[in-house]
DNA sequence: TCCGCCGTGTGACTTTATCACCGACACACC
DNA sequence: GGTGTGTCGGTGATAAAGTCACACGGCGGA
């Protein structure tokens, strides 16, 4: 009756399965560590598993065939990477590539004992299908930015999304255009608009941000 | 003994199920007529059931908060509305709606009759992780085209796929932007280009392909 | 030290989106 | 038959975004 420290504590979504589903997670599941760069699943080698990040994240890409990229989403800590789960039963190739973009640690559990859990733990049920709506609402917001929304905005968001604690972001014009699908030269012009307004300073693979206020408020613009 | 005309004969995913599980669909499964525009589903009203097409086919689009459209994918008869059914077991709000796009027959299958097929049934499990996996292709699809390709391969090979037996369409030019989540004025002006090519012939809500081997020449391009 | 790569800057041009407005047709109603 | 009224499509002007080609400078490795 000891309480044995649970890699479990970290999802939620997980709290309430019952003792015998709980027993085997434990036998089934296992822990694993990736360094950071680690190419997880993608074109060529689907992902055999389900995984439940414990620390880190990691960042799903979509590649296009002229070799143009653009995020997708990303998976952190206390997430699991259930897209794959739907080629995880369903043998469907992706156009996706899921990368670790911090050293990560997680949990990792085989196809088969996620049907089995899928079948017993209607907690577990819930869990999938509620981190399947999360990652498809993603997937319709990253629809409608690009469809709808003015790139001037969007970089503004994806600026004050990515910074951390401090306001300082290290990062190349090259990466920015990944997160928003679009290329190198238009983020350029963009940000060096920005910094013509004093928002932003601009140095080698560094954007510091400068006026975190008057960015929020074009980040808000309809 | 005798075989009962089942509606499962329209889908071959269901095919492999066994006799206690078919007997629980007939059971809680329930056929449904929609007409044509209907809506299914939708902001303020989420989808309450999963529903399996019998004939008929349903349109799936996101609208922006600036009131565009961009049509996401089409579930045929032989499908099932699976996305929906993310919020279904997770109860999160879509941002998107289904309409159906003609008249509809459809099974009906509610909430807690969802849950238990997934419990007690592997291929059930594999039947709902397939058409996932389908769903979330196509958005990456979507995702990739608006991204990245141009919008004249975009309109020739929409018109390529809307096409029927006929070489005529009967849609709108505001049909066609939502289509592909543009603006109206833009599909009018490439349209026309296609007219002066000689490829179509432009009416009012009438397109006619004069050309289609132009046109899918176009639409192959990279 | 020098070479080469990477990150960035920039000009010229094309494609796509936006805005404003117009005319034409279709249908309903007098 | 005329007269609205709403839908559909056409167009010009302008802005935003994407594309292409190339140049510059720093920095690290050979």
């Amino acid at each position: 009756m000891l309480t044995v420290p649970s890699w479990r504590a970290s999802f939620p979504g997980l709290a309430g399965i019952s003792e015998d589903v709980s027993r085997l997670l434990d036998k089934r599941a296992q822990a694993i560590q990736l360094k950071q760069g680690t190419v997880i699943f993608g074109p060529g080698n689907p992902a055999e598993n389900l995984l439940l990040l414990m620390s880190g994240t990691v960042r799903v890409q979509q590649l296009s065939e002229a070799g143009r990229e653009i995020v997708l989403y990303r998976v952190h800590a206390g997430e699991s990477c259930v897209l794959t789960t739907a080629c995880l039963l369903a043998f469907e190739d992706y156009s996706a590539e899921g990368i670790a973009e911090t050293d990560v640690e997680a949990i990792l559990i085989p196809r088969d004992a996620f049907d089995e859990l899928m079948a017993v733990s209607k907690d577990f049920r819930a869990f999938v299908f509620e981190a399947y709506s999360k990652r498809i609402t993603d997937l319709f917001l990253v629809i409608e930015e690009i469809a709808f929304k003015r790139l001037d905005i969007r970089v503004a968001q994806k600026l004050l999304e990515l910074k951390g604690a401090k306001n300082t972001l290290h990062l190349t014009h090259q990466q920015l255009a990944i997160e928003l699908g679009t290329a190198r030269e238009v983020i350029s012009r963009q940000l060096k608009e920005f910094e013509r307004r004093g928002w932003l300073g601009l140095g080698r693979g560094v954007i510091e941000l400068l006026d975190a206020v008057a960015l929020g408020r074009l980040a808000q613009t309809p």
